[in-house]
RNA sequence: GCAGAAGUGGUGGAAUUGGUAGACACGCUGGACUUAAAAUCCAGUGGACAGAAAUGUCCGUACGGGUUCAAGUCCCGUCUUCUGUACCA
């Protein structure tokens, strides 16, 4: 007797992929192609896994050892984001050091990944938050400080060629766009310089020139700083104005940081997305988040004053229409413009837009708000005298901060010159722009515009920029919303920077004294002078600016040097762990230049869409960038990359009144004031399929209702009220992997997971039909068990044909899914296909065989379990996968000619599979179709068994 | 507001280039086995109408139009849902 026994079927699977290192990626596969395939690592959260998280690994798993039957070289790892933001607030509350929390989650993670049966390389794991990690995390560092962008070559270059450069020509070596980065940034003596000046400078001279181009580099920015936390956030750590994590509000402040200086590479990193074959939603939102916009960049001169004001715009060919200037209220100008009449009301409304907090400017888009400053500009085309306002519609981040104001053009300035009274010049022929503004770019004629009258909108923005640069007031320009990313962050999980500093001027610490590791500290927080928490270990800076310093043979070296004591963001070890899976062991460099070279990209990433302008960006940034220094040879990590759904978990809800005295079932709701009852969540563990409640094991879990008067339905059964949330451990509809393989086991799991719809949607979790996807398994197990004693058996005869038809229908479907990634429809593929071959009684080896290989990366236990049944001692993986036999389907693509009455030629698309005497039968049988012919001639007949269904004219 | 994705039975979801709509599974109904339950197996299951039945006819893929011999699929308009994004000059 022989029943389908998974726990110890995959247990002994598991045990012996571990000891025969069944899934180890080969170095030196010879001839053999390789294929990387790689999921998005996970942070090992105290919660561990949930079954939403397998969801893309299922996928990647089956993808990859389908990718092994095809004759690959697969490299499939496995590793851990480890560094965050948990486990520190975790250290803070109880002064467990963050190492111990990651390694305990991980372990937890590693026990619950195992269960599932993924064919992970974990000799090749990596953890982000290792010292001989992160090491090449701090190495990656400092080449982008020792590198330089160069848009003349359009790549990145090591610092010592634009010193060379300097050294040579002094700043006019320079591009013209450099040397505007230079004036714009720097005193008028540091940005235009001779060779002679540059060897004149001083160190802080030289080090204020060149950090203007240094790819990572020291910047006083205005940050968002999280009170709460303690810590510095990106943008992208923050939802609706609170911190992502732990929700806590985020304030504008002023602080110096490192900053990387992605916007070198926005161009690039927009160009390289059409050659990635990645979701088009996620494409288009990183070509959103880059925010390319060409248009002119305009000066104005300032009445009475020294100063000008600079404007981007991406409608120059509207410069006659402008009516006046706006402001962000953060822009330096404002002060010093601001005349004496309005100084008090510039005044007050500087200072009521800087108290409203970013939540308050978002909710409030509407109301319009600002204040004239009282001063002039002078427009540089037309001499006009233009008002200067301050708005807080415009935005000090974006641009230079101010808008030249084109009423009549755009909404919001037209808005805004309504408010206040301000003239809407019409500059466009046979519009109206009686109630609103004309935002449309064609088709339209420039009216009322001096030299640009009778233009369309592309011939007057090149005739516009033509003036402006011939005036010296402007020049077309490109502007990006991308900004530089804050590298810094005032926390102690992450990898520290190996800089120090002298004079106040970063120094790199050299590379052979790396990893720079993270001391012991007596507590995770802050130190009182406001430090970040490394600045509590004394000791351990001082010996590493020590050691530091020794190799610095132009250093004092009995001087203190103060240690930079901020760490680096979470995204930094992400950002390229891609390439230390193809090294991991190497101590030399952060990969070889032969795994390097052999691993290439990554050729299929699967992970959530939530990393869209984050992680994915960034990764894409570093990998541009070590490409540009040659160190590695690809210059986009992620060939093919798929977002996997969310799997959503169903919350279950128990009424109850006001008053907590009486619980209420979901079906008897009616019989209470709707504003006497609430909602509480409760445990979906105590809910069956039916969502009864376990009314008991409810009240033991809340003591809070034991006196409660249970109000049930008239069967005397509890429902709860359902609804679909985010899987989460506070809503409690969180549903553990471990529980479903200990049910059903995991190659159940794995299945059920696929066959819960497709990769992509998003989906809710729930068991109720899991009990199909086990009884599958049951029934194939029972396909190559036969008799009385139900004992393993196949026959050595020589398959029925009806039997291989089955098998050959199944090969060519499963092949053409993977390659889709519609995993779902290959469940229910393999589900007829063993139906069939039930019904058949089909037990031929030469069908079970190959029907094995088949299922293997989607249930890869039982098909072990069989493939060794079947008398082979090797693993079934890498076991070359079937393909279909043409001779055993009716080809859909062939077509057939027959006669029709004798006269007419008929062309058959065979996509039904048909013996020649029913097509026959089939044409000459039905009347209809001659009806509808009505004399053409059809290129092709569509038919089933007994009739012709439809044809092709 | 903008961008993207999507609307198919009681439910999750199938449906090459337009070509038998609802595969497969859950659920439900009936039956077999069993003292019983579980498990397993068999049959039925979009709606309406006709028929004793086999079966037949009509209607059906959010709504309204259109193209076509043929539309879930293509085109135009409307509605709804989800997911991003947020005054980007």
């Amino acid at each position: 007797m022989s029943k389908y026994t998974f726990r110890s079927i995959e247990e002994k699977w598991q045990n012996f992929w571990a000891q025969n290192q069944t899934f180890a990626a080969s170095d030196d596969a010879g001839s053999q192609p390789k294929f990387y395939v790689l999921d998005m690592f996970p942070y090992p959260s105290g919660a561990g896994l949930h079954v939403g998280h397998p969801l893309g690994y299922i996928a990647s798993d089956i993808y990859a050892r389908y990718k092994r039957h095809k004759g690959f070289n697969v490299l499939h790892p496995q590793g851990y984001d480890s560094f965050g933001l948990p486990a520190e607030q975790y250290a803070i509350q109880t002064g467990q050091h963050p190492s111990k929390t990651t390694q305990e989650n991980i372990a937890r993670y590693r026990q619950q990944l195992d269960r599932m049966g993924f064919s992970f390389d974990w000799q090749r794991e990596v953890r982000t938050s290792d010292p001989e990690y992160y090491r090449w995390t701090q190495w990656i560092f400092i080449q982008l400080y020792q590198s330089w962008y160069d848009p003349s070559q359009d790549k990145a270059r090591p610092i010592s060629d634009l010193i060379a450069l300097f050294e040579q020509g002094g700043s006019s070596a320079l591009g013209q766009d450099l040397c505007r980065v230079l004036s714009e940034n720097l005193s008028p003596e540091l940005s235009v310089f001779q060779a002679a000046d540059w060897q004149a400078f001083s160190q802080e001279q030289r080090e204020a020139i060149l950090s203007q181009f240094r790819l990572t580099y020291l910047a006083e920015s205005e940050v968002n700083w999280c009170p709460a936390l303690g810590t510095v956030l990106a943008n992208d750590e923050i939802v609706n104005g609170v911190s992502e994590r732990g929700g806590h509000p985020v304030v504008r402040k002023k602080m110096k940081q490192w900053s990387m200086r992605i916007t070198a590479y926005a161009q690039r990193l927009l160009d390289g997305l059409d050659q990635l074959d990645w979701p088009e939603p996620l494409k288009e939102s990183q070509r959103h988040w880059i925010g390319r916009s060409q248009g002119a960049s305009v000066v104005f001169e300032v009445k009475g004053h020294q100063a000008h004001i600079e404007v981007f715009t991406t409608r120059p060919d509207t410069i006659f229409g402008v009516s006046f200037l706006t402001l962000a209220p953060e822009h330096e100008l404002v002060a010093s413009l601001t005349t004496a009449e309005q100084k008090q009301a510039v005044e007050a409304y500087v200072q009521a837009s800087a108290q409203r907090s970013e939540r308050e400017r978002m909710a409030d888009v509407k109301s319009i708000s600002g204040v004239f400053t009282g001063a002039y500009a002078i427009h540089p085309l037309s001499g006009a005298e233009v008002p200067i306002w301050i708005g807080d519609y415009v935005l000090a981040g974006y641009g230079t901060g101010a808008v030249m104001a084109v009423p009549c053009g755009d909404q919001r300035d037209y808005d805004f010159a309504k408010h206040f009274d301000l003239p809407i010049p019409n500059i466009f022929k046979d519009v109206s722009i009686e109630n609103e503004a004309y935002a449309l770019k064609d088709p339209c004629i420039i009216d009322q515009s001096d030299f640009l009258n009778g233009l369309n909108y592309s011939q007057a923005c090149a005739e516009a920029i033509k003036a402006l640069e011939a005036c010296g007031h402007g020049r077309g320009t490109i502007n990006y919303r991308l900004r530089d990313a804050v590298f810094s962050r005032q926390r102690y999980w992450g990898e520290p920077f190996p800089v120090y500093y002298k004079n106040g001027l970063p120094q790199m610490i050299d590379p052979q004294y790396l990893p720079l590791v993270l001391p012991e500290v007596d507590a995770y927080l802050p130190t009182e002078d406001g430090d970040p928490p490394l600045g509590r270990a004394d000791q351990w800076a001082w010996d590493t600016v020590q050691k530091a310093v020794v190799s610095n043979k132009h250093i004092d070296h009995d001087k203190v040097f103060p240690l930079e004591l901020n760490t680096m963001p979470g995204w930094a070890g992400s950002s390229w762990y891609f390439f230390r899976y193809m090294d991991p062991q190497n101590k030399e460099v952060f990969a070889s230049k032969e795994a390097l070279d052999y691993w290439g990209s990554v050729d299929l990433y699967i992970g959530g869409s939530e990393h869209a302008t984050g992680h994915l960006l960034y990764s894409r940034f570093w990998v541009k960038f070590l490409f540009d220094r040659g160190f590695i040879s690809v210059d986009e990590p992620f060939k093919k990359l798929i977002n996997q759904g969310m799997i959503l978990g169903e919350s279950a809800f128990v009424y109850r009144t006001a008053d907590g005295k009486q619980l209420v079932s979901a079906g008897r709701i009616q019989d209470f004031d709707p504003k006497e009852l609430q909602s509480v969540h409760c445990d979906v563990s105590m809910v069956s399929l039916t969502n009864e409640l376990d009314v008991e094991k409810f009240i033991a879990w809340r003591p809070e209702y034991s006196g409660a008067v249970i109000v049930s339905e008239e069967d005397g059964t509890f429902k709860v009220k359902r609804e679909v949330e985010k899987m989460s451990k506070s809503k409690f509809n969180v549903v553990n992997p471990d529980d479903i393989c200990d049910q059903y086991g995991a190659d159940t799991l794995r299945l059920y997971e696929m066959f819960l719809g497709p990769l992509e949607q998003s989906k809710p979790w729930s068991t109720a039909g899991i009990t199909g996807v086990h009884g599958f398994l049951k029934k194939l197990w029972k396909l190559y068990h036969s008799g009385e004693t139900e004992s393993f058996y196949v026959s050595e005869n020589t398959p029925s044909s009806e039997a291989l038809k089955v098998l050959h229908k199944t090969i060519k479907k499963v092949n053409s899914d993977i390659q889709e990634f519609s995993f779902n429809t290959s469940v229910s593929t393999f589900m007829i296909a063993v139906n069939e071959l039930s019904a058949l009684k089909a037990n031929e080896r030469g069908v079970l065989e190959p029907l094995v290989v088949l299922i293997a990366p989607y249930a890869p236990h039982i098909a072990e379990e069989l493939w060794s049944k079947l008398g082979h001692e090797q693993s079934i993986a890498g076991v070359a996968f079937p393909e279909h036999d043409p001779k055993y389907l009716v080809e859909s693509s062939k077509t057939y000619p027959i006669s029709f009455n004798g006269k007419t030629r008929f062309t058959l698309d065979l996509s039904m599979d048909l013996s020649k005497e029913e097509i026959e039968f089939a044409v000459l049988a039905d009347e209809r179709t001659q009806a509808q012919l009505q004399g053409r001639t059809p290129k092709k007949v569509i038919v089933v068994p007994g009739k012709i269904v439809n044809i092709v004219g």
